[in-house]
DNA sequence: ACAAAAGTGTTGCTGTTACACCCATGG
DNA sequence: CCATGGGTGTAACAGCAACACTTTTGT
């Protein structure tokens, strides 16, 4: 066979990390099937748009920015993942920080879940998310640095790096232990910036050191 | 848009493990373009074939067995990738034993190579190839033992096992550190059986545990 | 007897775990 | 002054790296 013909869809998995969980930016839908149900964002594409264009358009229509960070994920292919029908999602998993989206969140049918809590959810687009973040949680516990430093790219405290880091690896970590780790693989550095939001003693921001990060693969 | 039109192919990567290198079986092109280059098996794939079922299909058209262990590669979606046109290559990686093959081999158009020495090859499968050894290679480094399993299904001897291992990790290991490493997690069994095909002094001949290995992910 | 490859143990080092008390702030 | 969360050091242990000589076979 020289030809073949299918529907292939872009489905973005857009995370952030907040409050020490990897959250997923969803979408309510708007038309059947699966009115009213939440989805991934995504579109239909052509053989006339790249994956990174097509990527980048159904970002700027949920916000006006760009994200920093992207690659791709797994591929789906059921016979009848869509309506009976076999259209094969590509997915891009997008990282960005929650906090820029939600300055501008001026829509009300979108909204950040907890991977771990999601919502009803159309299509098989919980079993992606699943796939997906499962796939995440493998790569940040095997070391894949690089992909912590577009999660917090701002100012964060050791706390919070720590509960997240916790909840994708799944076991809990002494807090001396966890600020060697890091610290010995001088991965962050102190900005002099003390966060007085928490309750008790003030704690230190701290960003991460990009260079030292670089391809730091287990 | 609700709909869209795409021409998609399913390539394979077949890989085995031979002489401590790692292998990838290709084809040689019967048909313009690219006639008498190398390339990667593959098909056209329609809405009505699942990805599974052309995997089979593809790997049956060359020899006549199954495989025991395949999984989902990177998919390639450049806009000319294929002559100028988009056809979307969704990759599936085969793990087999190379002397299955080796002894059905009645082709004279299919062949294995090494993936760090490879032929002219046609369309980007060149790229293809690599960026796929690269993520198998960071797997088996990463601790991903299954996958050894199936490369190496029958007995093999600790050389063998260690020089791939060097090979795919990129560093010489010390022989007793490495076989300290292996047995320390019960990985594998020594079989009994010498094996007297090497210069000097028989080797004892191993097989995995496989019970030890299932998701001994690091 | 020699060449080729396999087999084997010990020591130091380094990174990891386990563990508990004091400090700075807000109410 | 009390509640909350943040910050810090040390000692035992385990896993990892470095290292060289002996054994078994074929020729």
């Amino acid at each position: 066979m020289e030809n073949s013909n299918n529907e292939i869809e872009n489905l973005l998995v857009i995370c952030a990390a907040d409050e020490g969980k990897l959250k997923v930016l969803l979408k309510k839908r708007e038309k059947e099937p699966y009115y009213g149900y939440w989805v991934l964002p995504g579109e239909f594409i052509d053989s006339n748009i790249t994956e990174e264009e097509s990527t980048k358009q159904i970002f700027n229509a949920l916000v006006p920015f760009d994200y920093t960070y992207t690659f791709q994920g797994e591929t789906f292919s059921d016979l009848n993942r869509y309506e009976g029908r076999r259209v094969i999602a590509l997915t891009n998993i997008v990282i960005t920080d929650k906090q820029l989206i939600d300055l501008k969140k001026e829509k009300e049918n979108i909204e950040w879940f907890d991977v771990d809590e999601l919502p009803k959810l159309g299509f098989d687009h919980g079993k992606i998310i699943e796939k997906i973040s499962t796939e995440l949680k493998y790569k940040i516990a095997c070391n894949y640095h690089d992909i912590l430093i577009y999660l917090f790219p701002s100012d964060f405290t050791l706390s919070e790096l720590q509960t997240f880091y916790e909840s994708m690896v799944g076991e809990e970590i002494d807090r001396r232990n966890f600020k060697k780790k890091i610290t010995t693989l001088n991965l962050i550095t102190d900005t002099g910036v003390k966060d007085t939001l928490s309750g008790g003693r003030p704690s230190t921001l701290y960003k991460f050191n990009i260079e030292s990060m670089k391809g730091t693969r287990l």
